[in-house]
DNA sequence: CGGGATGTTGAGCA
DNA sequence: GTGCTCAACATCCC
């Protein structure tokens, strides 16, 4: 569940159930993704207040005054709520939080490649600048210049370098193939042969499909029930992404899918062509 | 059953 | 620096 619309999703249900309760006690069943000092993480965390719940780009971010848990679900990751400290066996479940309203909230992950870290809230500035990560995709926080500018300096494919965060935070797999589509651009163009005006159109497209993911509250793919913010309708509306051999909404043409990037990739072949060069 | 794919990211290599 | 491949891990689908 970890793109934009979909973390996003995750922190407005994370906000309103955590918000001003207290962690108790922390356990963790799966010491490895804790990326900071493990001793240093549990006793920070044992009897911390929770205020907020943040996002920037894919991280969650729990705000505890002057440290900050910043959580990544990568994959698979997903948080649950239990009523009691009376959790069911699992054996995906890696992170424990008894909250002082008595419920639990579990941390799961089939794959285990989410990450957790602390990391002091003066620095996170500083934390996302080393990661390289890019403005939100908001029309204040999203730049057309320096997007112009860097596209243009770039021997990249534009999809896989969407993906890299350093453009915009928060594409991934899906929206970046149904922004792609949106803006009639193949996923191999080369960065540096689009055009002002599509660039133009590419960054309102990125705008405008992270927006209405968030407001479908995300896409629930291939995901169990019962997550905290997963009851998305966004599938419903995705054009491109898992649409293979279907007929193209605007032109009837069967999507295309290949490999780019090792990453599976849909496009409509009649209105995404490469440029000749 | 074996191989490939799955919503991410960053290490390592040419 | 840049651009690509692959690994971290578990499950599902063909």
């Amino acid at each position: 569940m970890p793109e934009l619309p979909e973390v996003e999703t995750v922190r407005r249900g994370l906000n309103k159930l955590v918000c001003g309760k207290q962690i108790r006690v922390v356990k963790i069943n799966y010491e490895r993704m804790i990326q900071s000092d493990l001793a240093v993480f549990q006793a920070y965390l044992t009897n911390q207040m929770i205020y907020e719940v943040n996002r920037r780009g894919k991280y969650l971010l729990f705000n505890l005054g002057e440290k900050t848990l910043v959580s990544h679900l990568r994959m698979e990751g997903k948080y649950l709520r239990f009523p009691s400290a009376e959790v069911p066996d699992n054996p995906h479940f890696h992170v424990f939080f008894e909250l002082s309203s008595n419920e639990t909230l579990v941390y799961q992950d089939v794959r285990k490649f989410g990450t957790m870290a602390l990391v002091d809230t003066t620095a996170l500035d500083d934390f996302f600048v080393r990661k390289k990560m890019g403005p939100e995709p908001t029309e204040t926080a999203f730049d057309l210049k320096t997007f112009k500018l860097r596209l243009s300096e770039s021997q990249k494919k534009i999809k896989p370098y969407l993906l890299d965060q350093s453009l915009v935070a928060g594409l991934g797999n899906i929206y970046v193939d149904e922004v792609l589509w949106l803006a009639k651009i193949h996923p191999s163009e080369l960065a540096r042969n689009l055009s002002p005006q599509k660039v133009a159109v590419l960054r309102n497209a990125v705008i405008a499909v992270l927006a209405e993911g968030v407001k479908r509250g995300g896409a629930t793919i291939r995901s169990y029930k019962n997550a905290l913010g997963l009851d998305g309708t966004m599938q419903e509306y995705l054009k491109v992404y898992g649409k293979t051999g279907q007929s193209c909404e605007r032109c009837g043409t069967a999507i295309e899918k290949y490999k780019l990037s090792g990453r599976g990739t849909h496009f409509c072949p009649k209105c995404q062509k490469l440029k000749k060069i």
